[in-house]
DNA sequence: CCTATAACCTACTAAATAAGTCAAGTATTA
DNA sequence: TAATACTTGACTTATTTAGTAGGTTATAGG
């Protein structure tokens, strides 16, 4: 699970369509210029996607780019999984010094962690941020999904940004 | 907040030395071949990691790296932040396209998105981890704090890391 | 039918970052 | 005082990200 802005340019894209869609196919023309992201790199980026059925493509004037399926489907994971590539394979695979187990602890351990990660990702559905950049503040059942434990003096409020 | 192998490096290469470092202080060489990392990139890492008091060094024959302090008081995510530079400026920082706020939409999700991430990361210390590559079976409570509302089908079990 | 629009596709290139190398130090201590 | 191990900085290489250029196909609307 690698999280670099290619993913969240493919988030920040795909929300944009969820967020417009109601009026019909979103060309990746009107994305380049409200999110500032070359037209090319949308298109490298969208292609990916929509191998994954994430999204779907209406071709000719007027056409576009709508959701592949309902945005409570459509996790944060699978998007960016979607754009990066098949994920690569654990550094020790093949090589000899991992022949013991001993040395695959950590190695494994940080799989896990990376699981976890993405676990939690998962867990977070599109619908999940529109509901967010349609409601002022967070409501408490978000709250509690998204932090565990933690302190919530960070926490975004969104009134500002709509 | 980025996640690439470069964490992966020095979270895998700090939890080594958390695991071994009852003998004494663990060297670099040690833990470059034992993980397989270039001694120099831990060089450049653990430069990092001592500048944010994460490790401390003991120099001479004999000598290497300890933690900073309690493996309790290290989490995962400052780990990460201490060896990726100081998190790179926000896209629409100064350029004209947010000036409506309405741009800025997706931006501010990700970004909110982002702290999600990191404060999950914060709430897994070394301690934690630690506690993992010691139980056989993931302990409840362990699971309870890491994966929120999600299967558990894909947990790892670490008995055969053992 | 024609034309503009926009998806789709391929190959290439530039920039940035990650990863690793090299070399010449300095501090510590057995 | 020699061995060990950290320190520093300048380099190189590889990979990934991001962007360009030049097309083709599909299709809505005049």
């Amino acid at each position: 699970m690698k999280l670099t802005t290619k993913g969240r340019y493919a988030v920040t894209a795909i929300l944009d369509v969820a967020l417009r869609q109601k009026s019909g196919p979103i060309s990746l023309a009107d994305i380049s210029s409200r999110q500032d992201i070359s037209l090319s790199y949308l298109e490298q980026l969208f292609s990916k996607l929509k191998k994954h059925q994430l999204v779907k493509s209406v071709r000719g004037p007027g056409g576009g780019y709508l959701l592949g399926k309902s945005p409570v489907d459509i996790n944060i994971a699978e998007i960016i999984l979607a754009v990066n590539e098949p994920l690569d394979a654990t550094r020790c695979r093949g090589k000899g010094n991992c022949r013991d187990g001993e040395t695959c602890l950590t190695h494994h351990l940080w799989q896990d962690l990376s699981h976890q990660i993405q676990n939690f990702l998962t867990s977070i559905t599109l619908a999940n941020l529109l509901e967010r950049s349609e409601t002022k503040y967070i409501s408490e059942k978000q709250d509690a999904q998204f932090e565990g434990q933690h302190s919530h003096k960070d926490t975004l409020i969104l009134d500002r940004l709509l």
